[in-house]
DNA sequence: CTGAAAGCGCTTACAG
DNA sequence: CTGAAAGCGCTTACAG
């Protein structure tokens, strides 16, 4: 493993020509002794130490990946396909530029601050952002400049990469609507207490109010989570009387447990039960009928939060962004079209 | 942000008596001189600088998560549920050991090679490991030692977690012969490449075998991957005089599509078709009927490729382990019983 | 128990 | 266009 100083003696000049070669200063290097050090470089595999580089640059090129933990776990984060996908796409585009990204999962603000110091850390995203008291004290307290994604808020300068959800609920509910749908209940983890819920589920009001209609209390089925919750949703469902034709779910997994639910209960999905989701992720497609439902583009999410983060790391004043990506709705079989009655 | 040698000024020692304290080298230090650094450096919140650290002892405390690129992506790879549970697991529990964890994505080897020396990192992890050639240089050119997961080569030293796959095979068919099957068919993306599905698919011989019953060519599904593969099976199927009355799927989202693909050409699961996946994914509960799946333990091979790592890197002899874990049945509901007829 | 000194591999002003 | 020197923050022998 030969160091730059090897690689000065062998081409017979100072480490400093060597280091400018390296960095393509090529004022300040003849073209020469350039192409000579190179060769030798490219001999040698010459690979520079980051420990050294980063010491003195006082930047490593590596960004931190962050993770919450959530149930006492952070592999509950990176098993949401969702996450997976996008730390993917991040990393892809990340290396493409020459950074590295370390991956970091956290329960404490002061795991990220001491990572950020001790690595020299040169910029952090942070996906699947959970408790707000965390997340804004990261904000806050974050010495890098930091990319959040999914989440936004208006009193604190920040960047952010969100989605347009107010859009999405309100997508999800007008394609019901349209469909003859004036029943329409909604499904979510918590409605009243993420922002983005709450967004989708402002967007859910707009459209119900664009009809004449409003929500009806026992059509909010809240804190259903994941498949369990659907069934509960459905379970629930099934003892009532006055039944929605059918139901805007915030998640995917989420709406996949109502059709499972219903099914198990005799409900034809979407006969009976008309289902939209959310995220088009991999389940999505793999039920039956296959679920109608509001895509995002994950490839582009990511892109756009490392351009946030690199004009950030560029720019010391460019620390205040909210970027809203657009959703479409993607049809598929869980929504069935019914004849106006009234 | 304060260095050593702020803390040591302020205590009035010297760095290296600082440096003592960081590494509770107690013979070299009074404990009273211990107690008022350690104070300081609480006050001022110090955390040492890595590169300083690495550049000196030639060791990161960096732990490569290598994904290869697939199709192109990486981010095919993390979409993985199975490879972002993995990829979790293993951050977690090296950063308990006090390990930061670089998740690096190649195509090529050099790649590898050059982020292992400009980090000096400590060791890495192959996760999916996809083709041979590649994973095998890998493997013989790795300066830092590395561990494998889901592959081996007997013929090379080398560190590796593996599932028993021949059992997984064997426990699958054996299942479905207990339960009266006796048309067993078996689907997998590449029979003969791959070593892992290789075996499985000798476990179901052998399965077979010892009900005096042997494959049938037509009932053998080669080149079938993910969902869509499962439909081509599923049409394959639908084709057919002499079907099959039970398939062994080598991968849950295989079997997924099977029972899509058979329910959307009014074949029932499991009362026509029976089917057995791999891996227990999300999707097995997921989908009507629930899938019948061999199940492992991501945490438990999580927790064994880092045990076999740190081995490795304490001893510079351990270079040559294989080790095999079980895997399990989970019964549910893509499986019916039939009376035995001959 | 404590310290002064050398040095890890690199970059950054400063001279020439 | 090229170089000598200082120094980033830490650890490691070596003395005392």
């Amino acid at each position: 493993m030969s160091t730059i100083k090897d690689i000065a003696a062998e081409a017979g000049v100072s480490v400093m020509t060597v280091s400018n070669v390296i960095h393509n200063n090529y004022a300040r290097v003849s073209p020469a002794t350039a192409q000579r050090v190179r060769e030798i470089m490219a001999r040698h595999q010459y690979v520079p130490n980051m420990a050294a580089r980063s010491l003195i640059s006082k930047s490593s090129h590596i960004i931190a990946v962050l993770l919450p933990i959530w149930h006492g776990s952070a592999a509950s984060m990176l098993l949401d396909p969702y996450a997976g996908q996008l730390v993917g796409y991040l990393e892809e585009l990340l290396r493409e530029k020459q950074y590295y990204v370390m991956v970091c999962s956290f329960d404490q603000v002061e795991q990220v601050l001491a990572i950020q110091q001790t690595w020299q850390v040169d910029g952090m995203i942070l996906v699947m952002p959970h408790e707000d008291a965390i997340t804004r004290d990261l904000i806050q307290r974050s010495q890098a400049p930091l990319v959040v994604f999914d989440r936004h808020y208006d009193d604190l300068p920040m960047l952010s990469v969100c989605l347009n959800d107010r859009g999405g609920g309100y997508t999800a509910t007008r394609h019901l609507l349209e469909k003859g749908h004036r029943k329409i209940g909604f499904a979510a983890p918590s409605i009243y207490e993420s922002s983005v819920i709450q967004d989708r589920f402002h967007g859910y009001l707009k459209a119900l109010s664009e009809f004449g209609l409003r929500e009806r209390q026992e059509w909010l089925f809240d804190g259903m989570v994941h498949q369990e919750g659907g069934e509960a949703v459905a379970q629930a469902l099934s003892r009532m009387k006055d039944r929605p034709t059918a139901i805007v779910a915030t998640e995917d997994l989420l709406a996949c447990g109502i059709l499972k639910g219903c099914q198990e209960r005799g409900m034809q999905v979407p006969d009976d039960i008309s289902v939209v989701g959310f995220d088009d992720s991999m389940p999505a497609r793999l039920i039956t009928p296959e679920l109608t439902t509001i895509a995002q583009d994950i490839r582009l999410k990511a892109s756009t939060g490392v351009l946030e983060l690199f004009h950030a790391m560029e720019d010391s004043k460019y620390r205040n962004s909210h970027v809203v990506l657009d959703i479409r709705l993607v049809e598929r079989q869980s929504v069935r079209k019914i004849r106006v009655s009234s």
